[in-house]
Formats: structure tokens, C-alpha cells, sequence
DNA sequence: CTCGATGCAAACAATTTGCAGGAGC
DNA sequence: GCTCCTGCAAATTGTTTGCATCGAG
């Protein structure tokens, strides 16, 4: 199951096996996000769903993103101040950031062994490894 | 050579050895990131500058900063969106960031290894390897 | 005197908060 | 009718830009 054939009645049911109350701006919200199979700032998420006419405000994208990434609906990613990218793929796996364009890509958990784990300080558990690598356009000397 | 002992003198000179203009505000800024032995974001930086009077703006902090890690002078981490830390440990290494407390502690590169490396796409070079492990608080049952 | 470099006020952009209105009980 | 939930305007916070000023040649 992917990244086609989404439609909203799906997106509905799959807030609601989440436990979110899919409201309609939700549901535009989420039918945006994962019939994308891009990364997506929440500008670009906003401007998708009010691509004809106005349906949800900033704040309202914001915050059901925020909602989204409590239920493990959607990854952020944060890869430069003030930009964060909202990746449908929850499952593990890494990201390649390409510092001249912005564009981000995946890396497939598969292909980016950690070797040894350091020791986690005593009552602490990992919420989540992030791992961006930054990659830029070989210098033409 | 580390953390203690700074003076502006010396910052003085190390800006100069990277081939950044000493200016007043510059060596400033440099001394309260360079004989802090702790991850500081914008913010706190300017605080420690303008503690007992008003040396340098809000703007100058960020373009001086921008202008460090341009010098490789100092590493901008970024963690969260909107925050971002300047860690004058410039040499390559990890970080934990404790959620809960918004702490960030280094992890030496000698206890993270990276086993396999994914292929790089062509007519490109890493810039930088960001891995930030996200920790919480153990969850108490 | 000229011109590039510098610092900062003001503009801009990203994100959060507080509260008015609405849905369910 | 009361209460909790929801969405958004407005406020806040983080960052960048454009320009006046300074200092070196």
C-alpha cells in the first residue's frame, strides 16, 4: 500500500483508526499530505488545500500537522531554521538534503547501517534517530 | 587546548587566523561562544553580550554567527523548528537532544559509527552528516 | 574622496496562543 | 444548557534584508 489511490473517505479512516476526530479541514489536510508523495512544508500543504478557493488557515495547518506527528501520522523533519518538511513516510529511514535546490530524498533504513549505539544516559529513551545528510553539487575546481 | 582560559586577545586572533575582520562586535560574540562550554542558541548568546549594557543587536548576532559558521568557526545544530544551537565544537561529532529538558550534549564520533554509507548521487559531495538521537524521559508504567 | 565592509532598524516569515463559535451530550 | 473540542485572528518569536554609516586606502 502507497502512495496512490488515496481519496478522502480512506484519509477519514485512517484519522479515525488514529483516534483523531477527522474534521473536514483534517481530512483536506491529511488528503493533501499523503496523496503527495513528496515532502511538503506546511506552506506548500496550505496552498494545495486551498488551491481553489480558502478552506483552511496557517494556524490550522500548523496545528494539525502538530496533532498529525502526536498521533505518528506524519514525520517532521527539520533540516534548516525555519524549515521543516512533513514526510508521510513513518517508517524508519534517513534523508539526503540537497543544500542548493532544498529538495529532500530519502534513504531507505536499509542502506544506512549504524554501527554501535553510544550508551543512553540512565531513565532516557530514544524518541527518534534523525539522520540528514547534507549534500551539495561537487565543486568544479 | 579547550574551553577554559579564552580571553578576547585570543578570540581576537582566531578570527583573524579564519580570515574574519576582528571587530569589536565580532570578538564579543566570539568570546561568549567560544569560553562557553555549552550549546547556546541566538538568543542567549546576544544575552551574555549585552549583559550589563547594549553591545550589539539582534541582527548582528545572526549574521555574525551565519558569518562563524561560514569560517567554519562554529556548527549550527538544528533541533527543533525555530531553534537552533551554535556549538563551538567544530570537529565532527553527534547529539543527544533531551526533549523534555531542550538540553543538547555531545556524542564523540568515536561512539557513533555509521557502518555502510548509502551511494552518493552523482556529481555530488557530503557537506555534512547531521545525527541528532531525540531522547525522552523514560516512560514510567 | 571613494568604495567596500559593517551593524542594525525595520521588514518579513514561521509558529504559537487565546479565545469565539460550534458540536455532542 | 453546559462542556469540551475546533479553527483561526492576532500575537509572538525567529530570521533576513536594505540601507545609513564607518573606516581603510
Amino acid at each position: 500500500m502507497n502512495n496512490n489511490d488515496w481519496n478522502k473517505q480512506r484519509v477519514l479512516e485512517v484519522l479515525r483508526d488514529a483516534g483523531v476526530n477527522p474534521t473536514s479541514q483534517r481530512v483536506e489536510i491529511g488528503y493533501a499530505l499523503f496523496s503527495s508523495c513528496a515532502h511538503l512544508s506546511a506552506e506548500e500543504i496550505m496552498q494545495r488545500v486551498n488551491a481553489d478557493y480558502p478552506v483552511v488557515s496557517k494556524a490550522t495547518v500548523y496545528n494539525t500537522l502538530g496533532l498529525f506527528a502526536g498521533h505518528a501520522l506524519v514525520r517532521e523533519v527539520i533540516v534548516e531554521p525555519g524549515k521543516v518538511f512533513y514526510d508521510p513516510n513513518v517508517s524508519p529511514h534517513h534523508h539526503f538534503y540537497y543544500v542548493d535546490s532544498g529538495d529532500l530524498v530519502d534513504i531507505p533504513a536499509s542502506s544506512l547501517q549504524i554501527g554501535t549505539l553510544p550508551d543512553l544516559p540512565p531513565e532516557t529513551e530514544v524518541e527518534k534517530v534523525e539522520v540528514v545528510i547534507r549534500l551539495r553539487q561537487r565543486a568544479t575546481h
